[in-house]
DNA sequence: TTTACATATCGCATTTTCTCGATATGATAG
DNA sequence: CTATCATATCGAGAAAATGCGATATGTAAA
């Protein structure tokens, strides 16, 4: 568990934003072309639509976050799909919580 | 409970070391002149010489962490002493595993 | 009330992060 | 194979954080 990466991949209203939008998928994003539901998270296009950046900003985003742990992705044909890694996400909090 | 700027006050190896050094002064400091234990904390002297930053940045860090809730200060003549905010310390780790 | 000391604040140079457009890579369809 | 689409990576300018020295403020001793 790398604190400090994962800290600074929270520290961003965006990303932060990103993962809230990812808890609810089918309350945030439109349903995709070639998978059913939400299984596998989300498209990055529709990340980006929603977020209001840029593609490659959205991308890097994405990024930081799965390298801290914060997401995970599946490649889909074209299409990588990000969907939170909430067991992850706990175990951060409780980490915060009995180590900070 | 502003989280964001709890994040942002937590970016920051030295921070994090200084939350550190607080969990037992004891090990950490040497004993102050006019102030018998860490009652109260460390004074802003005592944290610079450990840390090895100016003063003036060694300050506003504590600022920092104070403004985030997550150090308390006591002014006892000219030294302000700091120490954790504990209990918000645990909330905060705890907020995050519920919320984030 | 002057002096000295601890801390806080200010202004600024340096470093890091943010974010973009351009370009590269990877995948599928024609 | 080639074109096209989704995503990733690169290079660079803008914005924010870092951390310094100088200076201000607050407190107490002389």
């Amino acid at each position: 568990m790398d604190m400090i990466k994962t800290l600074k991949a929270l520290n961003n209203e965006k990303r932060l934003q990103i993962l809230e939008w990812l808890k609810e998928p089918e309350n945030n994003f439109p349903p995709h072309n070639d998978v059913p539901g939400f299984e596998q998270g989300v498209c990055v296009s529709n990340i980006q639509d929603k977020l209001g950046l840029s593609q490659s900003a959205t991308s890097q985003y994405m990024s930081m976050l799965e390298d801290a742990n914060l997401v995970i992705s599946t490649r889909i044909g074209k299409w990588t799909y990000y969907r939170r890694n909430d067991d992850a996400i706990q175990q951060f909090g409780e980490h915060l919580r009995d180590n900070l």
